[in-house]
DNA sequence: ATGCTGTGCATTAACGTTTTTGCATTTGCA
DNA sequence: TGCAAATGCAAAAACGTTAATGCACAGCAT
């Protein structure tokens, strides 16, 4: 028996050091096997003692795995890219590395460069794609090539067809939207209007379809201005600027993104619209911009980085096949309140 | 002799193919061994009409090595995040990822949140750091775990030691700032200000650095702008008001981030300064934000993919230790003319 | 006592490469 | 012609893990 080859601990220094073979440490570690609790759990503080971390490589030799996951940043054809914000996307990103990482395997990231072709010479074992669009040839290659598929956001079609099967994790922006336009209301808007964009994912139309529905809840005359082109600060700026130029301006804006709400804060101050004062303004996913902006602006927290870890824990549990297929998951949003939604005379 | 064990072909089944053993195959596809050219040829071929893949794991296992490459986006203590633009980085993250991948390595992102353990769990065989700050916690976690390391941009420190025998790939800053404030020299500009950040990165330093040498050579009045909290048109909009509300504003604005011109053209726009008539504009690093804004903003392309590319690929002969340890590597810089620096009156 | 059924492990063989070693054969040179 | 050196390749071991198989022993029923 060869022990410590390389100065790196192997499932055989475990074995020596608890005096039993390779296999039984490998089976109780894993979980497999037939062996009782207590030496199950004598390997494992051994394993913990000597600092033990399985080869990942050589597991997934046997396994036939690649021991990679893909994570594709989609982008809409005919649509620039910019859907996804910075901070959204870094943070979800990041746990969706570290999530990856404590199963041993490595998250590989396909900037939207690739466009359709992204994971065609990269071998891997399972993909996400983040924010797919409607008829997102990424997902049609993903799954023409019969490789295990979770989406962040649904998977937008024509036809409404909400449980195809697919698996996804996302937020209940229906929901979410909600709750956000009750906040403002609270806060004495009575004059809503919603910045968006064209609605190519599932995120937003469904905040479209938050506010058509809020607003005839609430006999309120829904007031929509879609930002053009690019979606940042430059559109926001623009779109915003329509809403404010009208004869009768809303006396609050929710915008389905960050970018797009800092643009309308910008639109608002070349007016000497006052912000909250004169006009309260929120936006959708937070970031830090939208934490440092003047005033900082109230947001509706996505939680990028449970949506991220989720998303890989069902990609993992989908790829294993072992457990009951998962489908769906929401992840909740939380309305983060700043002073740019502050009471009016408060 | 097993041949094609699971659909995935494999060394043996290209030996087979060829008439070889595995040894010959392996040693034909990786220029080792003594085989004459003929064999290596013939071998290469059979290797490619088969569509061999070598298996990355099994390599790995050899080899010692995890397969995973990291890569940080470096955090300034203290200095909102953000130094990176979007597009900027998710370009040269995904040209970095398809080098990687050329190699059979998977690259992995370490977000900023993970602060500076960001590769402390994670097992890899070198790093990457993005635009490394000074006294970067990141570039020092890696230097005591001895793992090899390359930035993109350099290490600043406070005392000048160029060259301390870290690896770097950067663009030279000096030299394209230079560039951009000739051109916009050319089209007509006499009075050109800064607009940039506090320099926590080489990169800013060095843009400082041009511009003042520039101003020198030209007999210009330096004219700067910081942008104080976070990089972002909100932070961008302020500087550059500052700027255009003095008694003689400048008649021309070199920012050294794409959103810092940004927010500067909507500054402009909210004062009715018409770029590029009464303004000449220019961002670093471009992006589509840039190329869409309105009008199209001039920027000094960096290249970030050729950046991405450069640094895996010295970070790979790092690893190997076979190659003469590489240095430093300087990327093009290169200006893209836009309606934004239009030359006046024309 | 004798078989049967579990239990608790160890042995052995994979997984797909690379590396080391070695054995023929050919070539070079005296 | 003889012998060393170079050439062209193959066989076998190794990398660290998991999966399949098997063996010894204990408890239990007959």
């Amino acid at each position: 028996m060869k022990v410590n080859t390389k100065g790196r601990v192997g499932i055989r220094d475990v074995a020596a050091a608890a005096g039993v073979s390779a296999t039984t440490v490998s089976h109780a570690l894993n979980g497999k096997g037939r062996l009782p609790d207590s030496t199950r759990e004598r390997i494992a503080q051994v394993a913990n003692e000597l600092g033990y971390r399985p080869n990942a490589s050589a597991r997934n030799l046997v396994a036939g795995k690649t021991g990679r996951l893909g994570i594709a940043v989609s982008s809409a054809p005919g649509v620039p890219f910019g859907l996804s914000d910075f901070d959204y996307f870094i943070q979800m990103l990041s746990s969706a590395t570290t999530a990856a990482l404590e199963h041993g395997l490595a998250l590989v990231v396909a900037g939207p460069n690739h466009e359709q072709t992204a994971f065609e010479r990269i071998e891997i074992d399972g993909a996400i794609v983040i924010d797919p669009v409607v008829n997102d040839p990424l997902v049609s290659d993903i799954r023409t090539r019969g490789l295990p598929l979770v989406t962040t956001g649904r998977i937008p079609s024509a036809e409404a067809t909400p449980d195809d099967g697919t698996c996804w994790v996302d937020n209940d922006h229906v929901a979410g939207t909600r709750s956000i336009l009750d906040h403002l209301a609270d806060q004495g808007a009575e004059r809503i209007a919603l910045l968006t964009s064209t609605p190519v994912t599932s995120y937003t139309s469904d905040a479209a379809e938050g506010y058509e529905t809020w607003c005839a809840e609430h006999g309120c005359e829904p007031l929509v201005s879609i930002a053009e082109g690019a979606l940042n600060e430059g559109s926001g700026f623009v779109a915003a600027a329509a809403l404010l130029d009208m004869p009768e301006p809303p006396d609050a804006i929710y915008a389905t993104l960050d970018r797009l709400a800092l643009g309308a804060l910008l639109a608002a101050r070349a007016r000497e619209v006052k912000v909250p004062d004169e006009l309260l303004l929120a936006g959708c996913t937070d970031s830090q911009a939208s934490e440092w902006a003047q005033p900082p602006l109230t947001a509706l927290a996505l939680d990028p980085e449970e949506i991220g870890r989720q998303a890989v824990e069902m990609l993992i549990t989908l790829i294993e096949g072992d457990r009951p297929r998962p489908k769906h998951q929401y992840v909740p949003t939380r309305v983060l309140t700043r002073e740019s939604t502050a009471k009016r005379g408060s």
